[in-house]
DNA sequence: CCGTATCCACCACGATACTG
DNA sequence: CAGTATCGTGGTGGATACGG
């Protein structure tokens, strides 16, 4: 209904499984998200995003970096600063992720009311 | 540059980590993909997405028939057949998919530059 | 402040074999 | 053909502590 043609799907090993491994982990999509707006400070996104790990964040944006989606630029100051920031290339992602954003602020309820909707466990509980 | 207001951001509980939990994982959205052209069985997604296990396969249609995005139907037969499609609320995720494949179409090669352009270890191989 | 190393628990995923 | 059970494994991600 909506947008495949009868080529281009998702499937064997279409161009479109390269986003799905890019994306498809806990926090990419956050920690793009958290930059979309301009450069960011290491600690500022710990603190906007909320319940990352250095870890994690540091291995993400390393991975975005790789990828060319990211930037890494750090100044060489007396308490350090680093911050990162989008490419042009990353930029491109962000429309896509926006639409997913949408798509959760527009049906998030609904999906919501189906999975408890589905908690009438097995059990008779009348 | 493009599109998040200050306050509608990916970050802490906001809705849009909805989205990412439900698609984060290595085939929710290729399923989803292969449901998006219309009812398909078991077998034939099987077939058309290529490298997925039965198990993998039938743990994932479960989760999204649980979240209200996909419909089961077993077709009492001799040689059992069972089909599954995209709900309407399933089908609504199809577009914000879809712009996650458009982007791979177009940008896949420049991502897959910028890796091989990272391959130039720190070791000195000139 | 920024980053990384280490240790560890957990779960996603695959292979295989079995039931209906 | 569709689905489940079981087992094994590697990777992901969290906590913590240390180094620059």
């Amino acid at each position: 209904m909506s947008g495949f043609g009868p080529g281009d799907a998702f499937l064997a090993d279409c161009p479109g499984r390269l986003a799905v491994e890019l994306i498809a982990d806990k926090w990419t999509v956050v920690v793009l998200a958290g930059l979309s707006k301009g450069p960011v400070r290491h600690g500022d996104l710990i603190k906007l995003i909320g319940g990352i790990s250095r870890k994690m964040l540091t291995q993400t944006l390393r991975r975005l970096e790789a990828h060319g989606l990211v930037r890494r630029r750090a100044h060489a100051e007396a308490p350090p600063r680093v911050e990162y920031e989008l490419t042009p290339l990353g930029a491109t992602l962000i429309d896509p992720i926006h639409a997913l954003t949408e798509w959760a602020r527009a049906n998030g309820d609904a999906v919501l009311d189906a999975l408890d909707a589905g908690l009438e466990q097995t059990a008779g509980n009348h």
